[in-house]
RNA sequence: GGAGGGGUGCCAGAGUGGCCGAUUGGGGCGGUCUCGAAAACCGUUGUGGUUCUUACGGGCCACCGUGGGUUCGAAUCCCACCCCCUCCGCCA
């Protein structure tokens, strides 16, 4: 949620926000004037209800009926204005919530401009790409070819873009979880396992709603959101809490599974497992004081690309260009791994600094030690790293000639003595 | 899922229509006392909105699980929902 006193102070930076994501920035006069509205609303209605709080204690007080009746009429008359009144705000603030929630957080200057995520900017590549004396298969034939992935049955159980691990594949992904998370836990990060399922209101604080409902499994019965990222109950861990400055930064590291509809990304990427409904993930989150998020966001860069080195994975890291930019972030920066079978850098993390945007909606504060105002966190968050694709990325990078793959050393104290996997 | 009990400020716990934004106790913070500490004593201690010729300041409004309703007036009465506890049922 953007701060409303920005679109009172300074509306240019917000239409000039706007405008680098393409969006109209029309809104920006429109939630002005609607705030205007509701300012003098407010203060009409609280006239009137000063004088009715007033009145009313005089009512107490009187003794004589006569007087008393009569000053019981007047405030009749005035609590049906009031109503009228009432209804009046009561109608118009929604409206205004609704509006702004549609709104998605304004890009930091830095950020490139940019349609789609082909304009990404290159920062760094880390590492030397693998390179074989023979044709290194992609996974969609090596795992198969191992036994340790089957689509057919994956399919047979829950239609297209599913699939089944077999024996070392899924020992070699549950491995990696692990190993994400006690790395991260090392640096410093608090692990969290959390519901799968949340409330609306936990989905919006994050700003998957109210704008991207149709990327998520919703039950309706319960009204039960599945997470289509540990963010979303991540977020809303500390919502509607004032934390203790001293408690700041808080880091948090959690795996989820994953679930998303993908309707938009339908035909595309189809073959393999690096695109499906369901997937899993170790997520770092951070809530910090806002003058210490620029810092933090560096860490959980740092702290990302440190896996993608333990596990000797050659990676890049780009700036998102403002179209490819995520509603909540206000800049991020992708890590890319190079997958060699396949021939392709596929992200596997995402890593934003929200600034205080999350932080707003699901109303995250602090006591500025001294101060006595409170104010927003900043929030931040990052896979650390996306699953399926780490796997593809781990099997593809590293096949030898008869098919068998050797596991990373960074994963033996979880892979139970499987140091090869073999046909 | 069934029966019963309960949700009040940082915590405990009063309050059944106007004197309650809320008694009291504890905790926290500031102070007195002390070489220092404890004890004792005094003071202070929520959040949000809005406004005022922008103030470490003042005014007004809202908030006693949530949302409605009754009333001139609701923490207090009525309705719905949510959550917690106990017992029963079921289960991993």
């Amino acid at each position: 949620m953007l701060d409303i006193q920005l679109f009172r102070d300074e509306p240019e930076k917000v239409r000039e926000g706007l405008a680098k994501r393409q969006l109209d920035t029309a809104v920006v006069d429109q939630v002005i004037e609607m705030d205007q509205q509701r300012r003098e609303l407010i203060q009409k209605v609280e006239a009137m209800r000063a004088e009715k709080n007033t009145s009313s204690k005089e009512i107490g007080q009187i003794r004589n009926p006569k007087d008393r009746e009569q000053k019981i009429a007047a405030m009749r008359i005035l609590g049906d204005k009031l109503d009228s009144a009432e209804t009046e705000l009561s109608e118009l603030e929604p409206k205004l919530e609704a509006l702004l929630a549609t709104l998605p957080n304004l890009p930091d200057p830095r950020v490139p401009l940019g349609a789609d995520e082909s304009e990404n900017v290159v920062q760094k590549t880390v590492g030397d790409l693998p390179e074989f004396d023979f044709e290194p298969k992609a996974h969609w034939d090596l795992g198969p070819e191992l036994g340790i992935l089957d689509f057919e049955r994956g399919v047979k159980l829950s239609g297209t873009r599913f699939y089944v691990l077999n024996g070392a594949g899924a020992r070699l992904q549950r491995a990696l979880v692990s190993f994400m998370l006690d790395t991260l836990t090392r640096q410093g990060y608090e692990e969290r396992y959390t519901p799968f399922m949340v409330k609306e209101e936990v989905v919006y604080a994050s700003g998957q709603l109210p704008k991207f409902g149709d990327n998520l499994y919703h039950d309706i019965e319960e009204d039960f959101w599945w997470v289509p990222t540990a963010e979303v109950p991540l977020t809303s861990l500390h919502k509607d809490e004032i934390l203790e400055e001293s408690a700041l930064p808080i880091s948090y590291t959690a795996y989820t599974p994953c679930f998303r509809r993908e309707k938009i990304s339908a035909g595309r990427e189809v073959r393999g497992i690096k695109r499906g409904h369901q997937f899993d993930k170790v997520e770092m989150y951070v809530f910090c004081r806002p003058e210490d998020s620029e810092e933090q966001f560096k860490r959980l860069l740092a702290d990302g690309e440190r896996i993608c080195q333990l596990l000797e994975l050659p990676y890049r890291v780009s700036n998102q260009c403002t179209g490819d930019l995520g509603f909540a972030a206000a800049y991020t920066s992708d890590i890319e791994v190079w997958a060699a079978g396949c021939q392709e850098w596929l992200e596997v993390s995402s890593i934003s600094n929200t600034r205080d945007f999350q932080a707003r909606r699901a109303a995250i504060r602090y006591y500025p030690e001294g101060g006595k105002n409170t104010r927003f966190v900043n929030t931040l968050n990052g896979s650390g790293l996306g699953l399926p694709r780490v796997l593809i990325a781990v099997l593809e990078n590293n096949q030898r000639e008869d098919g068998s793959v050797v596991v990373p050393e960074a994963l033996y104290p979880w892979m139970g003595g499987i140091e090869v996997i073999e046909p």
